[in-house]
DNA sequence: CAGGATCCAACAGGATACTG
DNA sequence: CAGTATCCTGTTGGATCCTG
């Protein structure tokens, strides 16, 4: 019962549920990959799906399809099908979609003081999809 | 070898593994909880265990104690135990975690967009954990 | 080339019981 | 009160094979 101090409540919208805007924010750029694929788009026009793919050498195929069609259903990206052979499909953001931008950038300043301040480790062998023979 | 364009490359830090400094800061804050942590601590100087769980409701305690460990671990939150019967536990946010709130209030207002160009749905029953007796 | 379909492993996360 | 410990389930996501 009762109005709560830090505006929550129970909601839904586009079938996620959330109690604060933000919470529905991370519904829809949150997970592995959404945020690298939105950056990765930032600063061209449009990639094909292979080129996503060369981009991020450590997603599979179907994690990358999986991901697009959710970002694309969302109104972030737009998908477009050219009927040729062989088939070509080049995504691009939204106008929706860039307004995410800001807050990845911020988050990415974030990242860099956060590993300013602990340091890195080695990362070792870099298990990518892409590097496998 | 092959430098790319989009500022990527396998780090670590702090058990994290991640390619760019987002992808990190999502480690740290992402997740289904941990931004409503922050957010539930953003106003108050602390908050103790249970004020908490009021706070949210739908969050187990496992998973409470759970990310309230990592994120003390992360140094985004302070925990401070009182030596007392009953025993007193309470939180807050430290510099770090303060830095963060900015993010989420970007994420938030991003989300009423989002909702007001989608609408909602209904949300039927609320299966809260406190509210079932 | 871009993906659909399937199978399967790993892990996040929930229920419950117990403790200082 | 604020946890720990254990068990168990559902979902996420990876590997692989197939198709327009």
């Amino acid at each position: 019962m009762a109005g709560q101090g830090t505006s929550c409540g129970r909601k839904r919208c586009r079938g996620k549920e959330y109690s604060c805007s933000m919470e529905l924010s991370l519904a829809v750029i949150g997970g592995k990959w959404k945020p690298l694929i939105l950056w990765h788009l930032r600063d061209v026009t449009t990639l094909r799906f292979s080129a996503l793919r060369r981009a991020m050498p450590s997603i599979t195929q179907k994690m990358l399809t999986q991901q697009l069609r959710e970002l694309e259903a969302d109104g972030l990206i737009t998908r477009t099908v050219y009927a040729e052979v062989p088939p070509r499909v080049e995504y691009g953001l939204t106008e929706p979609g860039r307004d995410i931008i800001p807050i990845l950038e911020a988050l990415c300043r974030f990242g860099k003081e956060f590993e300013a301040r602990f340091g890195l480790e080695d990362a070792g062998a870099v298990p990518d999809h892409a590097a496998r023979r």
